[in-house]
DNA sequence: TCCTTTTATCGTAATATTGCAATGTAATAA
DNA sequence: TTATTACATTGCAATATTACGATAAAAGGA
């Protein structure tokens, strides 16, 4: 139905899969990218940087936003986004827990 | 237009955006955790543990499967899977070394 | 004031995802 | 051979995502 049947999981994994969410499209990966990279925060140059229209770029910050993982600050006509730092490092501890666990055990099947 | 433009990014950005899409989703998450919990490898069990119908889990055990996170072996009339300890660990290098680049200039915005 | 610049929002088209009932398939059991 | 068991596949409905043109909104400059 497209529509993903929250309930029946833990708020741990709903969270973790919003997060993962947020991290699944490339245009996305290459904009925390580039606001990590430059250490001030950039606007619209990430239209021109990434080759998607304008109000694709918007989208996508607003998904990034509402995910948490940037902020938006206004300066004038322009927005300044950058990464939540702390957002940042909870999400890197999210899927390190995740993935530390299937490490131990490394037979690799049956 | 419902289709990202993959061109238009590099193969990076391309491949860890498909690893975190195959994590965007709780149902997806609960199974790796429960392949990963149980030792041995579980197959039907999962349609039991996590409350979805058989299909429905059937199509998120091949999207990890394509994205492959997982690893299925045929044994009898049922199909054993577990998590390929080689991807995954190269997934979490993956992530690790995208958050990893945010940590540093711990500096919130502008 | 009027124009420009920058970003957000709306509307829309194309495609993807989620979920399940029904059905197919392949191996074992009777 | 004929069930039965365990999964996969197909088909479908509801919803979500991706992308962009057109347009709005808000701040600054002429």
């Amino acid at each position: 139905m497209g529509l993903t049947k929250t309930a029946i999981f833990t708020d741990q994994d709903n969270h973790l899969a919003s997060i993962a969410k947020a991290l699944a499209h490339p245009a996305r990966l290459a904009i925390l990218k580039h606001l990590i990279k430059q250490d001030s925060c950039i606007c619209g140059d990430l239209v021109l940087e990434i080759g998607l229209a304008q109000p694709t770029i918007s989208q996508h910050l607003s998904v990034l936003k509402q995910a948490g993982l940037i902020k938006g600050n206004i300066s004038g006509t322009s927005v300044c986004y950058c990464i939540d730092t702390q957002a940042w490092q909870q999400a890197n501890e999210a899927f390190a827990s995740l993935f530390a666990a299937g490490m131990p055990t490394s037979n690799d099947c049956c």
